[in-house]
DNA sequence: CGGTTCGGTGCGCTAAAGAG
DNA sequence: CTCTTTAGCGCACCGAACCG
């Protein structure tokens, strides 16, 4: 048909394309002539006026064709390439942008608790203050006591399952619950383009720093690559697994012993004795969390580890969960109390950043794999006021 | 009443024009 | 040249009219 609309073009009005266009007729191209026409986009999308006379020459079937005609169909076809593209993109970000409104209301939501808490303590502590015995001590916060693990409890597997599930039980109270208050960091605003949402809270013993975002990573691939700390945290210096068994409900547990770099010469290095538990919840999450196996026995290299062991790991790790159109969201919390009692006083400062050390902890993680995904992926993130045109005007029509 | 035809409408695709 | 807009066309869908 188009065809035969072409070819009326060519008897009716000869090479006179506008003469053509002001009668009103509208030409499609045939499909043979719009298949010959892809074979040479597909191998030069930008052919020059030499290359299009050319291919008029060379190819019978578009004889027919005005040489501003196939300038114009390059150039309509470079257009709709770009907006698929766009298009594309857009799905992606709009993929993106729920998961993060998901985040957010999660977010909101443990915020709301945390607020209806808040009011019941200060409830609490107003009728205290009207009492005369009133008592100061203990104002009910459920923020997490964390208890020392005996050398004990390490030796026998039943134990370890034991720490081990404790630790993910207070860990997972620090990801989405209210066991500690997170306060979001200054600078640090939410957003699909950002890496993610930060906090910190020192109201609990230590310092935590906790963080969430996305990442276009499998969740076993992203606990791969967060288990692999020495290659994120350049602070780490040697990350070694000394025992590992199989718990009951397919995860694992590991016996792990962790260099850290020391503040300076003079200072011992902050090493961990820790515990990792790897699981997968219920609802398909992906959690590895970790903690110091403090207290009397400091791991199963008591005598050496006592003298260097200056910093204990509280229940920490990564919640991990899948992300509807791909991709995960995930949770990294860092709880960490670098003992500065216990070094000499003239040395205490350097043990008093422990906020620093969690936050730099926190960040790096999340940041590595994105660094990652986006490797992987190789997607390019625009950032704010950055959009091209085209995404306009295709959003424009999308909506239209 | 069920099936068919026909005109109107909305939408997507795309050639082409126009602005910068 | 890119980007945006305009407009012709095909197609699907819907409802009214028509017919056996």
């Amino acid at each position: 048909m188009a065809m035969a609309v072409a070819q009326h073009r060519e008897s009716s009005s000869g090479s006179n394309i506008n003469k053509h266009l002001d009668n009103g007729k509208y030409v499609r191209y045939t499909a043979e002539q719009v298949e010959a026409l892809e074979r040479v986009y597909a191998e030069c999308p930008k052919p020059s006026s030499l290359r299009r006379q050319q291919l008029i020459k060379e190819c019978p079937i578009l004889s027919n064709i005005e040489p501003k005609q196939i300038k114009v169909w390059f150039q309509n076809r470079r257009c709709r390439d770009k907006q698929k593209t766009e298009a594309s993109r857009l799905q992606t970000v709009n993929r993106k942008l729920n998961a993060m409104n998901k985040l957010l209301m999660e977010e909101n939501d443990r915020l709301q608790k945390q607020v209806s808490q808040l009011v019941n303590e200060n409830g609490y502590m107003k009728q205290q203050l009207h009492t005369v015995n009133a008592s100061t001590n203990d104002a009910s916060c459920d923020s997490v006591v964390t208890t020392p693990h005996s050398l004990k409890d390490v030796n026998n597997p039943a134990g370890l399952l034991s720490i081990a599930e404790g630790t993910l039980k207070e860990f997972l109270s620090k990801a989405t619950g209210t066991a500690v208050d997170w306060v979001q960091m200054p600078g640090m605003k939410p957003g699909p383009d950002s890496v993610g949402i930060f906090a910190i809270s020192q109201s609990c013993s230590g310092v935590a720093a906790r963080a969430c975002g996305l990442v276009s990573l499998e969740p076993t691939k992203i606990a791969e690559t967060l288990k692999d700390r020495p290659s994120w945290f350049r602070d780490c210096r040697n990350i070694e697994v000394f025992t590992m068994f199989r718990a009951g409900n397919g995860g694992t547990i590991e016996l792990i012993y962790t260099q850290m770099f020391a503040p300076t010469t003079l200072a011992p290095a902050r090493d961990f004795w820790t515990l990792r538990y790897t699981t997968t919840l219920e609802n398909g999450s992906l959690v590895v969390c970790e903690r110091s196996l403090s207290g009397s026995g400091a791991g199963p290299n008591a005598a050496a580890a006592a003298q260097f062991v200056r910093a204990e790991m509280l229940p920490s790790g990564y919640l991990i969960r899948s992300c509807e159109g791909g991709g995960s969201i995930v949770h990294i919390v860092d709880h960490l109390n670098l003992e500065a009692w216990s070094v000499p006083e003239v040395l205490r400062p350097l043990y008093e950043s422990s906020k620093v050390v969690a936050q730099k902890m926190t960040i790096a993680a999340l940041r590595y794999v994105r660094q990652i995904a986006q490797e992987t992926s190789g997607e390019v993130v625009y950032g704010p006021g950055r959009q091209p045109a085209v995404l306009r005007t295709f959003s424009q029509r999308l909506s239209r």
